[in-house]
DNA sequence: TAGATTGTTAATCGATTAACAATC
DNA sequence: TAGATTGTTAATCGATTAACAATC
């Protein structure tokens, strides 16, 4: 919207754009603060900008990316990250051919100096795209080390330390939700 | 579970490994039927042939891909897809020296080819990898040609006809829950 | 001012959890 | 049989929506 030119927003066409109620989008703001203004409804930038310091995306991130596969690339290469002042600072993998080169700028190490290097201080968190038999151990390691967040593929279910936010995004759940709506479409239209 | 050799599951175990009531296990499985053994819980290898079955994923469902780029390849040589019974059947994308060629053994058709070309009595769903200001016109086209769900990955609301499913994958959501829920740490930390 | 739209309270709705009879 | 665990009903809890005074 700021894009396109547009100043201000309402609670109405915001839940439009997403689908939901109004009252919705109002209760879930407010939960925050007071963004609007009565009779006007909400200035895009500055919308943006709360919601931006919200999901804590004002300030600076660093985060370390386990395995460089073809996944780890299409994030490298993204753009998603910089955007949203997310920095990669390390990629670790353990092909012999990458150890000690640098991808797009970012460095790769072998996965035996995983807890030497990465210092939870600096690295707040890390993108986990190693094989699915792989991830559980990468998650103990960092977790042990203290990492606190930690984003993972994988069509599996894994443990983490109490403190440690653990996100998956495997696409398996989401294949899964298309073919059971489209199953129940075709019955339908079958019936 | 079925891998490791474990035989029955109980509804306490399985909210463990999900971190969910067991009450809601049960639940849940109960609207789609009585798949579980009183005194015992679930049969493993049964559960899965059910879950397998409520998801639409016992039969098989052809798919097509649009755009050829980084994510499309990860997708392609995943394996995710074919074990559950997805075939990706086509590739549509606009780089010429990929057109009339077969990755992986999938032929690549240029997109002005995408209404000719897909045959939603064949194609059941479509994986939308294209750049994000791109993902909108796709989603019309597919749209009024009948496909009736498809995945996207970009980081905005799209439109779509009432009877497609439309699911939208990008890893920027999971980034903002992971910031939001260290931001919080952090804080609770300093405080 | 009249019209629009927020922020918030109250009402509704649905989802989660507890409890327990059924039963393996 | 005694113990375990489901499937389901009832109770609780929380989330969504409606309504409206505040106010731009």
């Amino acid at each position: 919207m700021e894009n396109a030119g547009v100043q201000t927003v309402s609670s109405q066409r915001l839940g439009k754009i997403e689908g939901v109620n109004p009252s919705q989008i109002r209760k879930d703001l407010s939960m925050f603060g007071s963004f609007g203004h009565r009779g006007f409804g909400y200035e895009v930038s500055q919308l943006k900008a709360h919601i931006t310091e919200i999901l804590g995306l004002n300030r600076k991130w660093s985060l370390v990316i386990i395995g460089a596969g073809q996944l780890s690339n299409v994030f490298i290469n993204s753009g998603a990250f910089r955007k949203r002042n997310l920095r990669i600072r390390k990629i670790f993998d353990d092909t012999p051919e990458l150890i000690g080169k640098k991808i797009k700028g970012i460095s790769v190490s072998g996965m035996k100096n995983l807890e030497e290097e990465i210092d939870p201080e600096t690295d707040n968190l890390a993108i986990i795209a190693v094989p699915p038999n792989r991830v559980q151990s990468v998650i103990d390691r960092l977790g042990k080390i203290g990492i606190k967040g930690a984003l993972y593929f994988a069509a599996r279910a894994v443990n983490a330390p109490e403190d440690m936010v653990v996100v998956n995004q495997d696409v398996s759940v989401e294949l899964g939700t298309l073919t059971y709506h489209l199953k129940a479409r075709i019955n339908q239209g079958a019936g």
